[in-house]
DNA sequence: TCAATACTTAGCCTCGTGGCTAAGTATTCG
DNA sequence: CGAATACTTAGCCACGAGGCTAAGTATTGA
């Protein structure tokens, strides 16, 4: 565990961007092509596509061009791994406070 | 609602590198020094105490001067807006199910 | 008091990120 | 075919992140 080091990090750098976050909230709802996404944006299209290509390399999307036009969707699965990560967090935490109460019995008894 | 935008960008930047993920990780297990916390990371201290001012102003530890020692805390809560970005997103992604499901219900009629 | 300890400050360096423009390619529509 | 559309490629720029060393400050133990 915590060997996805490497997959965390693209993640959470991909996430650290608020235009980032809203193209992942956007395709929530639903695929969408790059030029529909960008509308959004104040930015060059060069800007705006890095961030796809971020998205993409992180893994929180895929994308595939058919003619002209190139459509992105969300991977769900790739979000998992920040749910693991904190589902993570909560356990160190909840071992803590175990040995926290198992002191205070130690103290009892 | 999603206003909080600068506070996520700094939340996630924060945990976008996995020093900072080690030492959030390392204070759920409770409080420690600077010092104690150093010595996981092979880098020179000015270098890892901006990881922890870091981590600081993105709210997610708190730090204290007693003598010459300081001490670190996690400050869980504010783990809790991923959480909150994370429920927000399943939400955008339900109500898109919902939908869907909908769209298939009035082809049904 | 003096040396060791535990940061802290200052300053420098390199690389990557996020933005831009300009020009190119590949589809599609009239 | 020719023009409009939808990216794509190339290349440049500025700034900030993350690393370093060297030297400074403030406590603490002997």
């Amino acid at each position: 565990m915590a060997k996805y080091s490497a997959v965390l990090d693209d993640v959470f750098v991909a996430l650290a961007d608020p235009t980032r976050r809203g193209v992942v909230r956007r395709l929530g709802e639903g695929p969408a092509t790059v030029g529909e996404l960008a509308r959004a944006y104040p930015m060059a299209l060069p800007s705006f596509m890095k961030h796809v290509r971020t998205l993409e390399s992180a893994g929180l999307i895929r994308t595939a061009k058919t003619g002209r036009v190139r459509t992105c969707v969300l991977d769900r699965e790739r979000l998992a791994v920040v749910e693991d990560w904190l589902a993570e967090q909560r356990h160190v935490w909840e071992q803590r406070t175990d040995r926290l109460e198992q002191f205070i019995g130690e103290e009892d008894s």
